[in-house]
DNA sequence: TGCCAGGCCGGGT
DNA sequence: ACCCGGCATGGC
């Protein structure tokens, strides 16, 4: 079934890199800042971190609370971002010391510890993984089960561990293949899906039978 | 102009 | 094990 819908979008969506972002603490700081908010006001704010030259861990972690807050703020909550910014920097710098020392950890090990860290949840914690440092964890947002909702091919509610471990039982155990996925959900919702589109007959996969 | 956006946490039931 | 309110800003 998920194997099916992969191919069927597949033909709308070629093989592309996605997450924007040139490095994976770029990522890191875009998963958190995106939270419950649109991509938008999170370019801004990745924009003014470049700018101020704080895309970097050690300045960014010394960089005060106050002025941190001011250079997110278009992303939203922006005091509660920053120490959940703060919280996520400071977990990487004391366990690992570096981003890129991430990466020789196993990915459940990693998952664990960065769900322990307040502020990083579940789809938080993934896409550090996968989008940050190409692991293959599968990443369940707010368009996955909208589109697997609409379609009647999960239930809307299904808790995100049981969306995941559906995805990761089914298909091929590859970050590159994990990636690509999401990014065509996004795509798909972005281009048909969204509430109340008006293209939302075109979709590719056909009607939808539910309005979510 | 109100509604919504790529969550998460803490407290209540 | 769920359910809910709070958290902020900008685009459409």
């Amino acid at each position: 079934m998920l194997n099916k819908l992969y191919h069927d979008l597949l033909a709308f969506y070629p093989m592309k890199p996605w997450w924007p972002g040139d490095s994976a603490l770029e990522t890191a700081v875009g998963t958190i800042l995106t939270q419950n908010t649109s991509w938008k006001g999170v370019l801004k704010s990745i924009e003014n971190l470049k700018n101020a030259g704080k895309l970097d861990l050690d300045a960014l972690h010394e960089t005060p609370d106050e002025q941190l807050a001011e250079l997110i703020r278009p992303s939203g909550y922006a005091n509660l971002k920053t120490r959940r910014l703060k919280n996520l920097l400071r977990f990487i710098k004391t366990r690992y010391g570096t981003v890129d020392a991430m990466r020789t950890a196993p990915k459940d090990r990693l998952r664990e510890e960065l769900l322990s860290v307040n502020g990083v949840g579940r789809e938080t914690a993934d896409s550090i993984l996968l989008y940050g440092l190409e692991k293959p964890s599968f990443v369940v947002d707010a368009y996955t089960r909208r589109v697997l909702a609409r379609h009647g091919i999960l239930p809307e509610k299904t808790p995100y561990d049981e969306i995941q471990a559906t995805f990761e039982r089914t298909i091929p155990r590859d970050a590159a293949i994990y990636a690509h996925y999401h990014a065509m959900f996004v795509e798909l919702c972005k281009a048909f899906c969204l509430k109340n589109h008006p293209k939302c007959e075109e979709c590719p996969l056909g009607k939808q039978r539910k309005k979510i």
